[in-house]
Parts: structure tokens; sequence; C-alpha cells
DNA sequence: TGTTAACGGTTGATTTTGTAACTAACAACA
DNA sequence: TGTTGTTAGTTACAAAATCAACCGTTAACA
């Protein structure tokens, strides 16, 4: 039944990639979801704003790679629960221009810090070697630069 | 707006594991949908069973972390598609060895196959330093030695 | 201009996942 | 034995992701 070959699941990079993607994230997805009922599409758009300022639901897919009904229902949620608005583009009438509202920015900066906590405290399990060549790695098969 | 901060979504491990988990499947992905119509719950089971030989339900839940209702929604639907059978365990008739049948095998050799030579596909992006030590760090971020 | 194609974004239907409650079987131990 | 707790696996229902069709706007160009 089970071949000779040594190659196994856990040497599949994509099946070990996914494994350490999930794994990694689970601590940090019960923060945003306790502490504001966020989906991971929502705190993912919300950083996009925190980050980078106004933006149009067009400028969040190009950076994140998220289809744009998950980003379209992602904004509806969040300017429901009102940590975003929308402005028309008079340029452009097709797009809009988001924002984050004073909530919002709150809500950004304390998963920002929350994030970057959880960063440092995934790093310990690795050297500083380790770190510099997993991080350039992804980036690499992530196709980010 | 931004901040002055240098803690990028980019920067952030479980985001870029997840957009490298991501990117780095999609085209496997593919393959298993488009010639065996499999989710990917559906083929890491086949997978398990092509790679282990019998198993239960449970086994394969301690092998993979894979929440029991996926397992079980997914040995269904391999069951259906004829490429695993089940028989009762008379033991413990709470549990049932699954089985791969001849299709169930000859989907699992071709998949495998795949998965090989996509591997080294992917593993074309790295140095062999660097895939050293990006599989290395991964285990340890998935918690799997 | 008028027509056609492309774009940004939304919506609805379907599929897949997650959560909890459930069934049947077993184990522990009075 | 009988009761209570646990385990393997399934099911039902809610939440979320996916996919295709859609609407209004802009672009291309005859």
């Amino acid at each position: 039944m089970s071949q000779k070959d040594d190659f196994d699941l856990q040497n599949f990079l994509p099946y070990l990639l996914n494994q350490a993607a999930e794994e990694s994230s689970l601590a940090f997805q019960q923060v945003y979801k306790d502490r504001y009922g966020m989906l991971r599409t929502e705190w993912r758009v919300l950083f996009h704003l925190g980050l980078y300022g106004r933006l149009t639901a067009k400028d969040i897919g190009a950076r994140s790679k998220m289809h744009k009904t998950k980003i379209s229902r992602a904004v509806q949620r969040l300017e429901e629960r009102r940590f975003l608005t929308r402005a028309p583009d008079d340029a452009d009438r097709r797009q809009e221009y988001l924002e984050l509202t004073g909530q919002g920015r709150t809500a950004y900066r304390d998963l920002h810090g929350v994030a970057e906590s959880y960063d440092q405290a995934l790093s310990v399990k690795l050297s500083a070697e380790e770190e510099r060549v997993l991080r350039g790695a992804l980036r690499k098969l992530a196709r980010m630069g």
C-alpha cells in the first residue's frame, strides 16, 4: 500500500506552508474575532487602510489578491460597524474611496500592536538567520518581491 | 493616516505564510480538482491513505489536524466516488477502517507524482540552503517536529 | 455622437466550512 | 449488572467562500 518513496505529505511544500499558516494564525485570529467580531477578510481590509491610508476596493484587491466579492462584503460589514466610511470619487464614479473612521483607526492601532508582538512571539521559535531566510523565501513563493 | 512604523502587512508572518501557501497551492489545486473533482480535504484524506495504508478517520485526524467533520464528509464523498471502502472494526465497532480501492490507488499514484514534481518546480525558486532552512522553519511553526 | 467593450463594484445562488448537538459503542467502577 | 463518562463518527443548522450574472460608469473608436 504505502510507497517505498520518501515523498511524504510533510515534505510537500504547499501542505507544509498551509499547516504553518494555519497554526501560526490561530491565536491572532482569536484576538480580532473576540475584540471586534471581525473575520480575516475584515481585518485585512482594516490593515490595508490603516497602513496605506485612503484606498479604493480595487487598490485593496491589487495589494492583497483577495477576490473582489470578499472585499465588497468585508467593506460592507466594516461600514455597518462604523470602522470605515466611503466617499465617491467624482473623477470616476464607478469607484469609491474608503477611509477609516476614528473608531476604525483605534481598532487598527490596537490590532497593529497585537500583530507586532504576536509576530515577535512567533519569531522566538526561530534563530535570527532562520527568520531572515524564511521571510525571504516566503516572499519569493508569494511572488511579492 | 499611515504609521511611520515599518511593521508592514508583508512582514507579518501569518499573513506572509498565508499568501505563500495560497499562491503555491493554486496550480496543484487545479489538478486534483480538474482530474478528479476533489476538494483539498479529499486529496488530503486520499494522500494519507495512499501513504500510510489502512487508517481510521481518527488516525487521519491525528495526523492531519483536520477537524473530524471535515474528514467525515471527505470520506463520504470519496466513498461515493469509489476511491475508498470502509470496513467495520470488529474489536471496536465505533470505528471503521478506511482503505483505498484500485481506483483510489490509481488516483493517489497519479496525484502523488504530480505533487512530487510540483514540489520540485517550486523548489527551483529557492537555493538549496534556502529550501532547507524554509522547510525546517515551517516544521517548527507548524509544530510537527 | 453612437455603439461596443471593459471596468469597479454588488448581488444572488450554490458550495463549503464551522459549531453544536447527537447516536452508538465502549470503559470504569460502584 | 447499572450508571456515568468518554470516544468515533454523523448530522443539522448557521456562517462564510465561491462563482456567475448583473448594474452603472467609463473608454475606445468608428
